[in-house]
DNA sequence: ATGTAC
């Protein structure tokens, strides 16, 4: 089935609104990005999200936009808190799934000659993997609900970092309304052990440099300089958070039927703010974002300790700070600014980043003169990116933009296409060390698999979503 | 993404 598509700009295009759509699609990507998007299912998944009720302005894409369960990946969709509905198809199985970046006072000069071994001991200190478990961090029941409600600050009270961390978190580390007896006992059980690990697939660990700063006036506000050592973290809830979707679509479709929404696709059932079933699920999925908050916290601690065993040097002389901390996955009540008015919504954000733009509250003091920071990773053997919001991203996407590269080849294309290869050496040839789980999670994250998250990026700084201050370059990375 | 199916 092919989706009607109308260019608006170089970097724009609407579908228009049609049967049971409610509102049009607006999707963000360069010519060639529509051109392979068209062979896919995600523009239709755009076209569907249109349909839901309530929903408040366009069904939007980012430039990474692909196919997922339901919503796209890349997609934003903002409802409202009367009329709308709340989806877990449209959070994604990874709750708060979202990337922290430390920035030190290394320079990669500082690190080379012992790179091997801080990759060696960063591997050994986060677990890496599919059903990776903790460390030697034991965590009752009682006290795992104190988790699921309080995110990073638990992790920081518990002595995982510092107070000050808590100011760089996208919502302060912590949801509101979490209520840790809605999530299931298996969930819970799954998630007990996988508190401070990485997990697996795209997610990863990587010791990068600054390689070039594009804008030296926010760059040095976010304490970033050419030729530093960053730590990127880029993980989420694990196995808890896929459970709480898990329980929550079967609930939902329930809720579906009982509230009369009609759905183009089954995997987009929801239920509407105001219910119970609504309000439910965005209670467990705070508690799952909320885990993965302390999960990001818990690992910068083993972090900052790796590089202190490595290094021999102490924290007043690395200076392993927060950057910030933002989530991709997740559903968030915000008010926007929505022909003239102001509104509470529930935003959507699947595989898309909070870019707010200077002067707003939500955006730590530190930074509130330049913009939210936007972190924007790219595959392993190329780079990735830091942002910061925009007026343009509050006035067009609910203040957000994408979240990543984005994946042209499947993971079995992937393997494919790594097959006979030695991608380790290939990326030692590049000056990259890289230290897995197994060989197959190499495989299906070679470069080949992903967008150029250069040409993504770029698209959204024409669209005027966000401003481009820095791109990083991977030294070590750690991978499930 | 995910004890890659209970």
């Amino acid at each position: 089935m092919t989706v009607k598509l109308q260019q608006i700009d170089d970097c724009r295009w609407r579908i228009p609104r049609e049967g049971a759509m409610r509102t049009e699609g607006l999707v963000f990507a360069d010519a060639r990005m529509i051109a392979t998007l068209q062979e896919e299912q995600a523009l239709e998944q755009v076209r569907n999200v249109a349909t839901l009720p309530g929903i408040v302005g366009p069904s939007l894409a980012m430039p990474d936009i692909h196919w997922g369960y339901g919503f796209p990946i890349g997609g934003v969709a903002a409802f409202d808190a009367e009329e709308g509905v709340v989806s877990p198809g449209g959070v994604g199985y990874d709750i708060n799934c979202g990337v922290r970046l430390l920035r030190s006072a290394l320079t990669a000069n500082d690190i080379k000659p012992v790179l091997a071994k801080l990759a060696d001991t960063l591997f050994r200190n986060v677990p890496a993997g599919v059903g990776s478990e903790r460390r030697d961090l034991k965590v009752s029941l009682a006290e795992q609900r104190r988790v699921l409600e309080r995110g990073a600050a638990w992790a920081v009270a518990r002595g995982y970092g510092e107070t000050e961390d808590l100011r760089h978190i996208e919502a302060g580390g912590m949801l509101p309304d979490a209520d840790s007896e809605l999530i299931s006992e298996r969930a819970m059980e799954r998630g007990r052990a996988q508190l401070g690990t990485l997990g697996s697939g795209n997610h990863f660990l990587e010791v990068q440099e600054v390689e070039e700063i594009f804008d030296a006036a926010v760059a040095d506000v976010l304490g970033l300089c050419t030729g530093q050592v960053t730590v990127s973290i880029h993980t989420g809830s694990r196995g808890l958070g896929y459970q709480v979707c898990d329980d929550f679509l079967k609930r939902m479709l329930q809720a579906s039927r009982k509230y009369g929404i009609e759905l183009p696709d089954r995997q987009l059932c929801c239920a509407p703010l105001t219910s119970p079933e609504g309000r439910e699920y965005l209670a467990a999925m705070a508690g799952a974002a909320n885990f993965a908050f302390a999960n990001r916290q818990i690992i910068t601690a083993w972090v900052r300790e790796s590089f202190e065993q490595v290094l021999g040097l102490g924290p007043a002389q690395l200076r392993l700070s927060l950057i910030y901390d933002v989530c991709h996955n997740i559903a968030k009540w915000e008010t926007h600014t929505v022909d003239g008015r102001a509104r509470r919504l529930c935003v959507h954000r699947k595989g898309a980043t909070r870019a707010f733009p200077p002067g707003h509250p939500e955006t730590p003091e530190a930074y509130r003169a330049v913009g939210q920071p936007v972190l924007i990773p790219g595959d392993m053997g190329r780079y990735s990116y830091v942002l910061v919001g925009s007026a343009g991203a509050m006035a067009e996407t609910f203040g957000s933009t994408c979240h990543g590269a984005g994946r042209v080849l499947s993971r079995h294309a992937a393997k494919k296409v790594a097959h006979g290869r030695r991608i380790e050496a290939e990326l030692a040839e590049r000056g990259i060390l890289i230290r897995a789980a197994g060989r197959a999670a190499v495989a299906e994250e070679i470069s080949e698999a992903y967008k150029d998250v250069a040409e993504v990026v770029d698209v959204v700084r024409r669209a005027g979503l966000g401003k481009i201050v820095a791109r990083l370059r991977p030294l070590a990375v750690i991978k499930g």
